[in-house]
DNA sequence: TCTGGGGTCCTAGGACCC
DNA sequence: TCTGGGGTCCTAGGACCC
């Protein structure tokens, strides 16, 4: 059997150019939160030798000189048309394991009398002319090698977006045309390492002692290893299980002093997380929430705390969550400080059966259940319009973050819609 | 001036138990 | 001189992903 992994091409620059060609053929970057680092490249980009994560400080000569368009992160137009292409996606095949905003999974078991070149490249082409979005297939024996095979499709022009490995002298051929840094669970530490001892490609790689792999790279990097071998691993997750932790933080757009302003910021970073647990049927045990200083201003003081607190009675509602969020900000909250991130992490998270009736407190009651349900419901027809006082206006707010080149959001306000109508 | 955010898994070592 | 041993649970930290 055989799995397939399609990977977005470029994909939030893919997004923005889909709504204004006219960036088509320019070298285009979007940068992280903050506009921080380059997250995504245009292949123009890419060939001026824009780095992924380089800060957009450190490249604004490059920027200026070859008039390089920027773009801040739009996550609500990304999440709208990534929906679309899995959703297209999944009209192909039985299986398919969404693996990240950009990339998908899926399982061609039952195919063996289907030629998979050729129903590889018809679902590249009705991805890529149903969304706009422009799609690469990497088809092998398992997830690691159908990895390295989409680099290749997306890389290869000649491929026509479909790169499949199907014998052991592909296989071979393959590894030793591939970087050892650019293989799926081999990150930068074991790189280093590894380029140390001479292993360069994906080949060298798979020439180490089974032994080496196991004291070095523990159980992680020996499935890697199989993989490349050929031997699957790794299956499909089809419905991924809820989420262990749920954690919102940011870091702000300007740095923040005052403990009123810190304390809508950490409001609205558990009203998030309140509305993640909610979205999965949960209920939060403990949480903590963290503040800390500009660790990059090594001119100013620092300060860093984070403090946990576990809930009288697990809950998933806004209200008291944001409560208990506002006692710890309060019991770590120092003035005199200029901070710089903020956030709420649920650490321990439960389902209904796992509440634990306590003695003293009412377990989640009816109307408070209702009410968010009634809450979450309006919220996501209308935009995140109903919110706590404490949490502050979401239009005139210190915390925000720095979004000097945000496109539109074309494809769920109205009002964008419209304007490309009109244009 | 300016350096992302949200996750997962694994391991080593300490605490604790009988 | 001698100062158990084995098991389990928890946590912090490290590594990885996009």
């Amino acid at each position: 059997m055989k799995f397939g992994l399609v990977d977005c091409n470029n994909f939030y620059v893919s997004c923005e150019r889909l709504f204004n060609p006219s960036l088509n053929g320019k070298a285009v970057v979007v940068l992280s939160n903050n506009d921080g680092c380059v997250v995504a490249r245009s292949n123009e980009a890419k060939s001026l030798g824009i780095q992924m994560g380089t800060p957009a400080f450190q490249i604004q000569e490059l920027i200026n000189r070859h008039e390089v368009i920027v773009f801040s992160s739009n996550y609500t137009l990304y999440a709208d048309l990534s929906n679309r292409v899995m959703t297209l996606l999944a009209g192909f095949v039985e299986e398919q394991e969404v693996y990240s905003i950009d990339e998908a999974f899926l399982s061609f078991a039952g195919f063996n009398n289907y030629n998979l070149y050729d129903y590889g490249t018809k679902i590249v082409r009705a991805v890529t002319k149903g969304t706009g979005i422009p799609v690469s297939l990497g088809i092998a024996d398992t997830k690691t090698l159908a990895k390295v095979a989409s680099k290749f499709a997306k890389k290869y022009p000649a491929y026509n977006g479909v790169c499949i490995i199907d014998t052991e002298e592909k296989r071979e051929k393959a590894l030793r045309l591939f970087p050892v840094e650019d293989v799926w669970g081999i990150g930068r530490k074991h790189t280093a390492r590894l380029k140390s001892i001479g292993v360069k490609t994906a080949y060298d790689f798979t020439q180490l002692p089974l032994s080496w792999i196991k004291r070095h790279m523990s159980v992680t990097g020996e499935r890697t290893y199989k993989e490349l071998l050929g031997e699957s691993c790794i299956d499909i997750e089809t419905n991924p299980p809820s989420k262990k932790q749920i954690c919102t933080s940011r870091s702000f757009g300007e740095m923040i002093s005052d403990r009123d302003i810190l304390a809508e910021a950490v409001s609205s970073f558990a009203d998030s997380c309140a509305r993640k647990l909610r979205a999965q049927k949960t209920y939060a045990v403990c949480l903590m929430v963290f503040i800390h200083t500009n660790y990059f201003r090594k001119d100013l003081p620092q300060y860093s705390r984070n403090m946990i607190i576990r809930l009288p009675v697990p809950t998933s509602d806004t209200r008291e969550i944001i409560h208990h969020a506002l006692i710890a900000l309060d019991t770590i909250f120092c003035p005199g400080f200029q901070y710089k991130k903020a956030g709420v992490i649920i650490l321990e998270i439960t389902n209904k059966e796992g509440i634990q009736m306590n003695l003293f407190e009412q377990p989640v009651s009816d109307k408070s259940s209702k009410l968010m349900q009634a809450i979450d419901r309006i919220n996501g027809k209308h935009g995140k319009k109903i919110r706590l006082a404490v949490q502050g206006s979401p239009d005139h707010s210190q915390w925000h973050l720095k979004q000097e080149m945000l496109s539109p959001q074309y494809t769920t306000n109205i009002k964008d819609i419209l304007r490309i109508k009109c244009d």
